[in-house]
DNA sequence: GACGATACGGAATTGACGTTCCGATTGTCA
DNA sequence: TGACAATCGGAACGTCAATTCCGTATCGTC
């Protein structure tokens, strides 16, 4: 929670001065719950007004509006990418995967910035933490296959895509909070080798 | 093509003069492609522009962008509406149904800002194409299980929020163009009765 | 073909944001 | 405690896109 993002210069920049790194942590915050809420359309105002600090001290920490929203979504990726390593010592990989993606399916419904993030950069240049997740994803899918669990035309770049989807749906008004749930498991359900009813489109 | 959107002014409003007439087809028809193919973000300019109209004319058409996002997408759910109409004789629910989403996501696909529209309006003050169309597929979702072929834990309001993904995952850049069809296929295997793992939750 | 009434075009206006700037503050180190 | 550099705050600026305005051009009618 505090790693967040390396310090602004490059290297060997001595460390921030303590009122700055205290303002840093507060923006951090602050930008993370603006976004969370009103997706990338939360204004850097707002994020100003929310860390109690002003945008000329965003600005200081952060270059650029994209700039934030970048860091702040590279650290998501990095926390998902984390956790879903931890996973692949797990014996049953089709379990390990469902898993995976309802972890992410959370992270997505509560952030409605990370959805539009992923959306607007899909397989262009991926963060680091993206990179590493799909990797990870990657082999869940692989091993998840080879058991005959999980729908052999599958590709790692459904994934995002799907999840992408979920994303979307939540972002938006809904009947129930909880809709996204219903949405994940029905695409949990056909992503199943006994689901398949026929190949996927090339 | 050509009854697209109610004149401007209320009722009993004299035709509109010829010139009028000939600019409102072409505006209309700009704005399809302009919003098609760029989303909501396309500008008032641009289908001036494409549409070789000052700006001044669209907003004599149309009050408003808003105003004229939502006739076209009303008037897209409504030609939508009438296609899925005519499915209600068939006599294999299911199929039917399938076919009613493959065409919806041959829609969406077609046209960014449609996804935005439906996304940004969830169930709260839907427009009467849509409404038409959701009692449709509430019925031949009340066939297709009660045949036994879709999951009898399905409602109604899934299938927006389903197509919403599918129609999100289809505005942004991917690999291949026709990516859809793979979420979209998946989806409906997750439909079928026989793919589903457990009750979906409430 | 002359006269309103309509409609047109597109420059000008407005409002909303992101970003920049600079005088005022505050932290750090001697 | 004093001096200097790092930070702040937030007003001011610039850009971009929606919307308005109004002089000009067209249509429909007598």
């Amino acid at each position: 929670m505090s790693q967040v993002v390396v310090p602004p210069g490059d290297v060997a920049s001595r460390p921030l001065r303590a009122d700055a790194r205290r303002n840093r942590e507060k923006v951090i915050a602050a930008a993370r719950a603006a976004f969370a809420e009103q997706g990338r359309e939360a204004q850097m105002d707002d994020v100003a007004r929310r860390a109690e600090v002003g945008v000329g001290t965003v600005y200081r920490h952060f270059p650029t509006k994209e700039a934030l929203l970048e860091a702040l979504s590279e650290d998501t990726f990095a926390r998902i990418a984390e956790r879903a390593r931890g996973k692949l010592d797990r014996e049953d990989a089709w379990a390990a995967f469902e898993e995976l993606m309802w972890e992410a399916g959370d992270s997505l419904a509560g952030d409605r910035a990370l959805t539009e993030v992923m959306a607007a950069r899909a397989p262009g240049a991926p963060c680091p933490g993206q990179l590493e997740l799909t990797d990870i994803v990657a082999e869940l899918i692989r091993r998840a296959q080879a058991t005959g669990d999980m729908r052999p035309d599958v590709v790692v770049e459904d994934v995002p895509m799907l999840m992408c989807g979920v994303g979307s749906a939540t972002s938006r008004p809904h009947p129930c909070e909880e809709a996204w749930r219903r949405h994940l498991a029905i695409l949990i359900d056909g992503l199943r080798a006994s689901a398949a009813s026929g190949r996927l489109a090339r």
